[in-house]
DNA sequence: CCGACGTATGGAGAATTGTCAATGTGTTGG
DNA sequence: CCAACACATTGACAATTCTCCATACGTCGG
């Protein structure tokens, strides 16, 4: 179970660089980003999120959820509630029909994890 | 597998308002995206990806990632393939062990698609 | 050249995911 | 009140994913 190697010596100069030893993020909030990142990891999903966006003011009906997508109603039902679990889209009964609105708020997290800010390179190896 | 459900008339003023008819992001770039999602759809390869991008440029050797994470010498090496073919990480190998790097690049796309530039609300529903 | 080390790969098993057909639930129109 | 509709849920199945142990591969030190 154990992952770290020794190296021959720490002191030595080695072909490796000494460790920069950054820190790990926590647990819970890698659960929390991988959450979204999961609703995300399926094309139907992608494609049905971009559509959402692109309607007016992030808003529509699941009638007009393009055929073109080849699914049936059972497996877009599937991905919209992922979508939905994941904060993704909000969900409002009119009538008959649901109409999903884009949350982008849920995404503030993921935006910035994203932006990955790379130290930029110093001596080090 | 016929999704689209029949308003009683296009012509008649309905409880669901007339479809956007907003496009459909292409298979092909769906898939994509997807797969980069995909790739950071899972809680040890975010903080594999979030740790290397902490590093000195982005880059570190294999040894020096974190017992902390838990998990077995094979276990790190899948994930960190999977993060290698999505393209995420870069590998270079200085005798017996392995650096990664972080390509930011590979994240373009995502970011620019999860920048999801909705409508502002137009009298619409 | 040989043994130890860092990493990758193969195989196996449990868990999760995506899809569909069939069915259930709530709402609307006649 | 009843039939048609929009959507959700269930059950089943194939496919994929994650994890480990065991082992193979390449490299370095002695």
């Amino acid at each position: 179970m154990t992952t770290t190697q020794d190296h021959p010596a720490t002191a030595e100069a080695e072909v490796c660089c000494a460790g920069s030893e950054s820190a790990l993020l926590p647990a819970e909030q890698a659960e929390k980003l991988a959450d979204v990142f999961k609703a995300l990891a399926d094309p139907t999903r992608v494609r049905l999120l971009g559509y959402l966006a692109q309607s007016q003011a992030g808003t529509a009906c699941a009638c007009h959820m393009p055929d073109a997508l080849g699914i049936t109603q059972p497996t877009l039902s599937f991905h919209m509630r992922k979508l939905h679990d994941a904060g993704l889209v909000s969900r409002e009964k009119r009538g008959r029909w649901v109409h999903w609105t884009v949350q982008p708020e849920a995404l503030t997290a993921v935006r910035a994890y994203l932006d990955l800010p790379v130290i930029d390179a110093s001596p080090c190896c």
